[in-house]
DNA sequence: CGCGTACATGGCACTCAGTGCAGTATTTCG
DNA sequence: CGAAATACTGCACTGAGTGCCATGTACGCG
């Protein structure tokens, strides 16, 4: 729950410059110095404790588990988007305000590309460092669903609805993101997530999802739901693939085109 | 990646009565009884060996964990699942196969409802079952991704249509199920998860664009409106949730399925 | 200044999951 | 009946995670 506040103050003290890691960061880095060269697995926890020279037990002050100090952030980013989303107004539209909060994630590992990459090449390896990551996704996942119900309470299928775009969002986001990975932390992440959360965007939203992942920054005002005599038709042939049919009906629903791809 | 093919082999002989691994479901029972009594953090292996009347290093011959005697079928539904995959052919419609891959998976919870009910109570309360269970989903989602890749492969953004339907396939199937569950199994499970199942075909079935007018086979019931010729005319009021028109349009454009409540 | 408090840390011992190894029972085949 | 293969059991060991208590240190208060 607070791994990360979990971390004693600071000290008032000015100890020389920057001291700023206090034991936390000793054991973060100790751990994936051993990880990388000897393989997470065959590291044990007094292994890390030994060369960042604390006692054993202060490891699981810090970390709950052994999996915890490969995920070190992970904790304060969930938060943030918690925050992120708690802080949404009415007049969002829901779809692109879980995008966003998906795109809080993507900035965290942008943050250290070096460190993501070498993360993501271990959770690559071990499996159960592939399953904890599976839960912290998930956690992910739940946070943006619990918007997403409640932005849609009172529809019909509201929840279902949340969920699945909710796993949309974190699918689109994850395929970019390692795609992302793959390539060492080279090509442009931004623009690659931007471009997969589109895609989402596209299928679920009402709102507009430029192609090139250049998103306005107003959008906003997409309810125009009071006018209950305003009717849209649409006809299409019969035979028309069904997403043109989609495409068409969003835009004559929607303020304005949703382009796909 | 064969924890249920483990079982030691039976003598192909005696398959009269129905007595295929006894010391395999003598422990899963075993399991359940203390799980249920005593909850699962509170039961050791050791307990559930002395109950079950076997040694304890037999346990780990037939789970490789605590936590797999929980999902004692998993594996071999997971096997299902990828040869009915393996089994589809190029003309079934990619989005209609997963989705009935995931229908097998509901399959293996409707055989046992109880069981499927009494599992469902554990891994709600327990953490480290529903680390687990995410390990097992992720793997039927990637079965289904993989799948789907490989249909989509030449696509432009194939790997990313393929991990996000993979995505919404799974998150529609487990919104249906768990209602189902948390009903104590009572109402229609098939019902509930062709309901959700249909809302992510609608958002992303079809979704091929197949030159001239030769629809792909979906469905295969009679079209039900034979009557309409040409042209579907649908009419919708602005602010309606996109998929309900999307339904709509669906059932109007021909029968593919999609569940009515 | 001395003392008590609070807290971070270290050390120890313990439980339990999971594994390797060796011995024993049971089956199967010659 | 004997030999090999296989399933089961017991035992000892590693390592993660936890509870408990001792220690060191900073802070506050009289």
């Amino acid at each position: 729950m607070s791994s990360s506040s979990t971390a004693p103050r600071r000290g008032g003290k000015a100890e020389a410059a920057a001291a700023k890691p206090p034991i936390r960061d000793a054991l973060v880095a100790a751990a994936f110095r051993l990880f990388l060269e000897r393989g997470y697995e065959q590291t044990t926890v007094d292994d890390i404790v030994a060369l960042a020279g604390v006692g054993r037990r202060s490891f699981f002050r810090y970390f709950p588990s052994k999996e915890d100090v490969v995920f070190p952030d992970h904790e304060r980013c969930l938060a943030d988007m918690t925050a992120f989303l708690a802080a949404s107004s009415d007049g969002d539209e829901p779809v692109r305000r879980v995008c966003d909060a998906a795109r809080l994630v993507l900035g965290m590992y942008a943050e250290n590309p070096a460190f993501s990459v070498q993360r993501y090449r271990l959770t690559k390896q071990v499996p159960g460092l592939r399953a904890y990551e599976l839960s912290v996704v998930w956690r992910y996942e739940r946070a943006l669903a619990e918007y997403l119900r409640g932005r849609f309470a009172g529809r019909r299928d509201g929840t279902l609805e949340a969920d699945v775009i909710a796993a949309a969002v974190v699918a689109a986001h994850n395929n970019a993101l390692r795609s992302w990975l793959r390539s060492d932390g080279e090509g442009d992440a931004g623009a690659t997530v931007d471009h997969a959360l589109g895609y989402v965007q596209a299928a679920f939203g009402h709102a507009e999802a430029e192609p090139g992942g250049r998103r306005s920054g107003a959008g906003a005002g997409a309810s125009a739901r009071t006018a209950a005599d305003d009717v849209v038709v649409v006809a299409a042939r019969r035979g028309t693939p069904l997403w043109r049919v989609v495409r068409e009906v969003e835009t004559a629903l929607g303020p304005s085109g949703a382009a796909r791809d």
